[in-house]
DNA sequence: ACATTGTTTAACTAAATGCTTAATTACTTA
DNA sequence: TAAGTAATTAAGCATTTAGTTAAACAATGT
């Protein structure tokens, strides 16, 4: 049960950054590359790579190699779960009717 | 649209502690004073304060005084919603069913 | 007023985080 | 094999975070 705190504290801190929280909203229904997610957030390559391993070494994110690209994706189900949960709580006070706010 | 990522994150981030998602845990359905929680934390009380502070100044927590306590509750209702959201998706690999999964 | 209990604040230190830059590895293609 | 693109790693630095300790503030009871 302590555990469980402990983890839970521990996967939450992995996502907790403004950059890693964007990734992740990029990877919900797609798989993309580092410079394909480079291209919608704003930092360096380096940087997006550190957030990627962050978010890898937790294993809420994975990926595989084509040529000399690397696509990412969420690796760990329970992740899009509470991406989904979070976006009903916190993403829905919208213009006015809940139709998509994506984007 | 920006705006709403960096806030998820920032209050991710003011959760995102073993100290802190446990006195989340504790407040999800009855409020508690500075050393109620202490009892159950171990750590020391100014330890406490300082984490009770990083969510107040987050608006996750409220408090009220009555004699010299501080009685502490969670102010956003998003906050639970969330937390149950998490117990769901995170805290269900319990012994069989999933009857009571608190403490 | 004084002592006691509950809580907060301040000061300090150690450790972790985040970003930049430059160098490096991996793969592809000419 | 040399050049080019994609991604990673390492080093360095500034900032933030976390915890300890001691002092301060608030309210209660003697």
């Amino acid at each position: 049960m302590y555990q469980q705190v402990e983890d839970l504290a521990s996967l939450l801190k992995s996502i907790s950054h403004p950059i890693r929280l964007k990734i992740l909203c990029l990877l919900q229904d797609q798989e993309l590359s580092v410079s394909e997610i480079r291209n919608s957030v704003e930092t360096s390559g380096a940087n997006i790579t550190q957030h990627l391993n962050i978010m890898r070494n937790q294993g809420v994110i994975d990926f595989r190699k084509d040529a000399n690209f690397i696509y990412n994706r969420i690796a760990d189900k329970r992740i899009i779960e509470l991406m989904k949960a979070m976006q009903q709580i916190f993403c829905s006070q919208s213009t006015k009717s809940a139709s998509t706010q994506n984007d």
